[in-house]
DNA sequence: TCGGCTGACCG
DNA sequence: ATCTTTGCGC
DNA sequence: CGGTCAGTCCAGCGCAAAGAT
């Protein structure tokens, strides 16, 4: 999954000047704004949009989100009068993680302000503490973590953002998170923002003020981070961060999970494989228990719809007429990686769509597709219809999966077998 | 918003 | 109705 | 005189609301 995070200093600009194609041309999962300062936001295909405008003065701050990846909850705001009026942080919840997008105050203008930079981190900090999951917090944090996040750290002792106990406060949460970019660019002159005047980008007389945290228990799971500095329009640049986590239902999962563990889908996408098709078509007796699989058997066009935020995922599913005329004669038992959560939305579309429905269907809770199926089949099947193999027949496109039916002597074969 | 520039102010 | 200016914050 | 240090310093961008034509 690809996150960017981007201060786009008037969302507008952005916008009119054709750089937000740009950043959707990068495809992430989740694109994460700050200083969007405007109260309307246009709708992007394929993602789901939450804006979080400033209450009074809507022409400063703000924040929002677009998600392919539809999240579990979203909470605008921290509880804090003062900082909610601002909007100043979306937090997301997914299946194992929050994602925070947080605009931090800038400390600059007096002194009056700085106080209020510091309560703001101290309020912040507070909330992100209380996760009861792991986080991933990504913004404008408007300070440097250390010198080396600074082109010209002797000019600037002293300045809102270059305090030593702004520095204290990355040190006492680089404890907890890991700073993505700094863990694959561990060298200097990499920067994120640069002041608005003639020159200093060009230069790269910049500072890096913009971050993605990432709690240490995900610190495996990251794969890449990165600053697209070349990305005109604000004077931040925006940065990105690749993690191996779900682009369907947003689980992080271990970088050597080929399959997402919570619903099953294929994460790792592994080179071009060839659909087991055969020539000589297979007949399907009449008499067998079809256990058949979702994903990429019975919904045709798995492949295509694979990114798409829920709900347009399942309006856009299509299924194998030819396959359910086959069984429909059978007594079918689906059985699918596919969370439970979802189980009856599809049921419904199928049987909208298709008029075919399952006898019996048995969904995901949290494991890979080989273990849950075998799982079920112990649990719930065998000691409901037998434990006789010759009994079933597994349709199923998982060579792994299929691998596990055998050895319960029931026989599995791709659906190119049959159709 | 940074950082170069101007003066005032020291010892 | 369509500009330009103003105020505010970075 | 050489060094430090503050300065409603300045410059430049974006937004919305107010003002102007």
């Amino acid at each position: 999954m690809k996150i960017i995070s981007w201060n786009v200093n008037g969302f507008k600009s952005i916008i009119e000047k054709g750089f937000l194609e740009e950043i959707i041309a990068q495809d992430p999962d989740i694109l994460c704004l700050q200083e969007v300062k405007s109260t309307e936001i246009p709708e992007i295909e394929n993602y789901i949009s939450y804006n979080y405008p400033a209450s009074q003065l809507v022409n400063f701050y703000g924040t929002a989100v677009y998600t392919k990846v539809e999240p579990l909850s979203v909470r605008k705001g921290f509880g804090d009068k003062e900082f909610d009026a601002e909007g100043r942080v979306i937090r997301m919840e997914f299946e194992n993680f929050y994602l925070y997008n947080v605009y931090c105050p800038s400390g600059a203008s007096s002194p009056e302000r700085l106080d209020r930079k510091y309560r703001f981190y101290d309020e912040f900090t507070k909330y992100v503490y209380k996760s009861n999951k792991p986080s991933i917090i990504c913004g404008d944090f408007n300070r440097i973590s250390a010198e080396i996040d600074a082109k010209n750290p002797k000019n600037i002792k002293g300045k809102s953002g270059f305090l030593p106990e702004e520095q204290e406060w990355f040190k006492e949460i680089l404890t907890k998170y890991v700073d993505a970019f700094r863990k694959f660019h561990p060298e200097g002159d990499n920067f994120s923002w640069w002041p608005n005047r003639k020159g200093f980008r060009e230069e790269n007389k910049g500072y890096r003020f913009d971050y993605f945290l990432v709690s240490n228990t995900f610190d495996n799971t990251l794969t890449d981070s990165y600053i697209l500095k070349d990305q005109m329009g604000s004077d931040h640049a925006p940065i990105v961060l690749e993690l191996n986590s779900c682009p369907v239902c947003g689980t992080v999962n271990n970088n050597d999970n080929e399959f997402c563990y919570q619903c099953g889908i294929k994460i790792i996408e592994t080179e071009e494989e060839e659909e087991d098709v055969r020539e000589d078509k297979l007949e399907i007796p009449k008499d067998k228990i079809i256990l058949l699989d979702l994903n990429y058997t019975l919904i045709a066009n798995s492949k295509e719809i694979r990114t798409m935020p829920l709900d347009k995922k399942i309006k856009s599913q299509k299924y194998e007429a030819d396959l359910i005329n086959l069984i429909k004669d059978n007594y079918v038992i689906l059985i699918t990686a596919s969370p439970y959560r979802r189980s009856h939305k599809i049921l419904r579309d199928l049987k909208e769509k298709t008029g075919f429905e399952p006898d019996e269907s048995f969904w995901n809770f949290g494991r890979q597709p080989p273990a849950l199926k075998k799982y079920w089949m112990e649990n719930e099947v065998i000691p409901q219809h037998g434990d006789d193999g010759d009994k079933y027949l597994a349709i199923e496109s998982n060579p792994a999966t299929r691998r596990m039916y055998k050895k319960l002597g029931i026989e599995a074969k791709p659906k190119g077998d049959f159709i």
